[in-house]
Order: C-alpha cells, then structure tokens, then sequence
DNA sequence: AAACTTACTAAACAGTGTTTAGTAAATAAA
DNA sequence: TTTATTTACTAAACACTGTTTAGTAAGTTT
C-alpha cells in the first residue's frame, strides 16, 4: 500500500512548501507582508488550503520560527570547539548578535513577536519552547565551562545565563528596534559603542 | 478675536480626547483592539476625524507613547533625591521593571513596537526620540554619581548606561513577551531568579 | 457502477487602515 | 442682509487582512 504513504509524503512537501514560501516572503517583505494571501499566491495554492496544513497564522509563524532556530543552530554549530571558556562566550554573543542584525524580522519573531508563543499556548501539548530553551542551554553549559576554568566565579548558573541572555537580548533587540536611533542622530558610533559597551560586559564578569 | 482662539482650543481639545481615547481602548484591550474604528465609537465621531488630527496611526501611537513616557517620568521624579548613587541606581531599575511589567502594552511601545519610531522617521524635523533620550540622561546623570562616590570604575559613561538599559531591557522585553516561560514550565520561579538576576548584575558592577 | 473519501477552492464574513467626495453649519465679505 | 467662503465633519468606498463555509471534482474502495 504505497500509495497512502506517498498521499502522506506528499502533504508534508507540501505543508514544507508552505513554511518555506511564508518564510522566503517573510524575510524578504517583512512581517507586515507576510500574509495569508501573498504565501498562498506564491506556491499557487488558494489561501483556504494553508488553513488545511495550520491552525492558524500563529501557528505557521511558529513552524517559521523554527526555521530560524534551524538556522542559528548552524552558526553556533562550531562553538563547542572554542576550548577557553571565555573565548566560547565571546564568540556565542557575537553570533548570536549578529544574527539578530542580519535577520532582524527573523530574530524578531523568534525572540520578540507573541505570535509564535501564542501558538504554544493554543495547543495544549505544552511545547515548552524547546527552541528557546536549546539556546539557554548551551549558554548555561558555556558558562559552567568558565566556572570549571575559573574564569568566572562560581555563581547560580540558570541566573548567570539569564544574565548574559537578557544583556544580549537588549542590546540586540534595542538596536533592531531602532532605539539606539538616537545615538545616531547624535552623530555617535553606535556598533563602535555596542562593540564598548561588549567589552565592559565581559570584563565585569572576569573573576578578579 | 476670541472666537478663532476658541477654535484651536476646542481642536487641541479634540486631539487630546483622541489620545486618551485610544490610550484607554490601547491599555484596557491591547495593541490589538486599539483600532480607529474603535477609538472613533468611543469619542463619538467619525474614523475619518481622527485623520483629521493624525496623519496615520503611527502617529496617534506616536503620541500615545509620549503619554507613557510622561507615566514613568511621574514614578522616577524622586529618584535624584537618592543620595547613595547605588542605592539610585537599584531603584531607577526597580521603578523601569516595575513600569513594564505593570503597563506591558505601553512598554512595548515605548521599546518594542515598530509603530512611533516610524512616526518619527515619517516627520522629516528629526524628533530624534527626546523621549528615550530623556531617560537615557537620567541613567547616565544616576552613573556618573556613582563615579563621583567611588562605587563603580571610571568608565566612558554613555558605554556604560546603554550596558545598564540593555540589560533592564532585556530582562523587562524578555519576560513580558513570554521567553521566561520555559523556566515556569520547569517550575522555577522566574520573579525570584529576576531579583537573583538584578542582585549578581549588582554585585558585577561594584568597584573592587 | 455506486458509494465514499480526499484535496482543494470560490466566495463570503467580519474586520482592518485610509481616502474621497460631499454636506451642513459657522464665519466673512458684499 | 445676502452671498461667498471657510471649517468641521462624515458616509461610503477602496484595498487590504485572517478565517470559515459550502461545494466541487477527482481518486479510491466497495
């Protein structure tokens, strides 16, 4: 009986066409663009068939946001190798810095937009955000790296990585917001002082 | 000539009526429900006399977010009476979480949403944000007493302010759009991490 | 060949921000 | 006082949005 199977191969390519198409509108027309409507046109669907694969809009920003997650992964694919704890964390803020300057809507959705967690919460299977938690993870064991090299002193390290989190997570969702704006306007550097205020961070975390 | 004088009055009143309209509607049923529609049937006139009055929404959430800048300047007005730097410092941080985890649709758009920095870029006379900018000063005014009083290392001020606001930031913007969540989830009690969170960024600050 | 299932969509519903054309009243000019 | 003009306002439309419903046409099973 392959042919059941096939009807199934054949609905999860599409319900993948879908993400894709939402997501490539997505990051190219921003958030604002991304509508039903304008995916279904693109793969030439009628949007109606979009409702057959998701629930809702939420829950299709969600299976996005995945995407993203998918796609920091690979940045971060490396870190483990960074043999000095220190250096690891370095690297870790930069990328995923970075990636929040690259991919502003992206990292948006991801870390910003409630539509993504409202989908969480539709479904009753608690998802838990295992996306965000597999991030917040590797920072913890990124931080209990440090620890063990004593190069951080030795602290609760769920509140550490909250910590570093949230430093990061400012800075990066202040500039793609465009509240740094006013430094600009002030004819100040603002990567110059973002590199700073990185800096500054890092060596107020340095055990003395 | 008093009658033209009246005019303006009465027109200056009629915007104020909108702002606080939509600033109701915006606060008692979110980002959401705040449509001109809705803020029109609650002042009794016609959607089209808001454009009257606002070149677009943008603008109206423009001024609305002024009238959130305006709350929180009430709550941090006796904080310059402080006299021990530090002790300033903890408090104007206590008194920012607190604003948003108390007004988390006004804090969004105070630092999250798109729409009133938008409005700024659309008016060509550089607004240049005063309103962010003004807490920002106040920030950088806590910091540099804490200089003067020996409490913290003599850093570049404005590196270190928007370290400080990032790290608020990230921590206020983190938790009221939900990334906190997956700690609830675990049964951790995320207000009691925040505070151990606030206490170690603290401690990192302190000069040794 | 008939019954059933699946995949899909046209069209509608109820909402959104925004613009246009027009009205009715208040004021100014004749 | 009558006419002209400005002001304040709105009904209705436009072009969108997410979502649902009812129905069709093709494929599969009996």
């Amino acid at each position: 009986m392959g042919i059941s199977e096939r009807k199934e191969r054949d609905k999860q390519e599409l319900r993948q066409r879908i993400i894709d198409a939402a997501k490539d509108i997505f990051i190219e027309q921003g958030f604002e663009k991304a509508s039903i409507r304008a995916i279904a046109e693109r793969i030439e669907y009628s949007p109606a068939t979009i409702y057959l694969h998701f629930k809702d809009k939420d829950e299709l920003l969600h299976a996005i946001h995945e995407v993203g997650f998918l796609q920091l992964a690979v940045l971060k694919k490396d870190l483990t190798s960074i043999q000095d704890g220190f250096e690891q964390l370095t690297q870790r803020a930069k990328i995923y810095l970075q990636f929040a300057i690259d991919n502003p809507e992206m990292y948006g959705l991801m870390f910003i937009q409630d539509a993504p967690m409202e989908a969480i919460k539709k479904c009753k299977e608690e998802d838990e955000w295992n996306c965000g938690m597999e991030v917040f993870e590797g920072l913890v064991q990124n931080l209990l790296l440090c620890m063990k090299q004593g190069l951080i002193p030795e602290t609760e390290v769920h509140v550490l990585a909250m910590t570093v989190w949230a430093y990061i997570h400012g800075i990066a969702s202040l500039y793609i917001k465009g509240r740094f704006f006013m430094f600009e306007s002030k004819g100040l550097d603002v990567h110059q002082m973002i590199e700073a205020s990185f800096k500054v961070m890092l060596n107020l975390f340095k055990s003395k």
